[in-house]
DNA sequence: TAAGTTTATGCAAATCTTTGCAACTACGAA
DNA sequence: TTCGTAGTTGCAAAGATTTGCATAAACTTA
């Protein structure tokens, strides 16, 4: 089956309607390498999809979200990302408020905290795709010697 | 000493220059009990200070990030919420999903969290200041009885 | 397959946030 | 205190994101 029929299948089940609009702009995220803003997803997905407008763009990430398809990555200041969810490799994001340059962090820790905050809430986490700021190695050691 | 001067000391002392504008908003952000949007930071400075401008609000809590003295909270499709730093009180938000809800949540798990992040990436993180979204108590037991 | 119902889309307008630039101000040095 | 410089601000314009509404398309049921 194909990478763009199975996604479908996924929003179907999920009890979302499955539309070209839907079907075309998931494809688009899950064919980039980087993470992509709502301008790119919409100048890559127009490209088979013509008359597509970018407000639908905007109302599809935030469903696709709602699907837990997609991550959305806010990087300070700058415009929404996205990126396709792999079950495989969940990560968070490190952003460095120096540079602008996002590294991706595997930590095992990320779940044990949610289910933790879980416990003491009663709240029922649904990401946790977290972005957190700092600085990276090269802008923190630029900062030691000034 | 007052408030609004200790703030703005802080401010001096972490290499900021110190201006009406930034002062009052600064002061307009801590003496609110809420998180408070760009609009109703705008409206409450502009009450001591007429002729502040959106922008320049917008560009003081940047600042104000920046040098470690508010929060800021995106929660998801509202604008962008702050509130003042209370280094006795960290915290983390959660934000339903559903209803748009925020909790608070101080837990010493996202501390450990950070630190564990840093040895694993040399990066420094700044901020622990976590949102996390779900479905609050509520909108849960809602969704388990339809 | 043919409605009927519900949800999604396009378009345009509103809202929220950022930015370029010229005038202004804070603050350290003289 | 005065001056020089770098950092801030207001304003207007641009950019990003959301929303109301009429139309169109997807799914349900018959
Ligand atoms: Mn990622
Ligand atoms: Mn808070
Ligand atoms: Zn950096
Ligand atoms: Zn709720």
């Amino acid at each position: 089956m194909s990478c763009g029929k199975r996604l479908a299948e996924q929003l179907h089940e999920r009890g979302y309607r499955v539309t070209a609009q839907r079907t075309i702009i998931l494809e688009t995220i899950a064919h980039m390498e980087d993470h992509i803003s709502a301008q790119q997803v919409y100048e890559g997905a127009r490209e088979r999809l013509p008359g597509l407008n970018l407000a639908t763009v905007y109302r599809t990430v935030e469903s696709l979200k709602g699907a837990g398809m997609i991550n959305m990555l806010s990087t300070g200041g700058e415009p929404m990302r996205f990126s396709l969810c792999d079950p495989e490799h969940p990560h968070s994001h490190l952003v460095c408020r120096e540079c602008g340059s996002i590294f991706e962090v595997e930590a095992e820790e990320i779940e044990a905290f949610a289910r933790r905050v879980e416990e003491i809430t009663s709240f029922r986490i649904d990401s946790v795709h977290l972005t957190l700021e700092g600085l990276c190695q090269i802008c923190k050691q630029k900062q030691a010697a000034p």
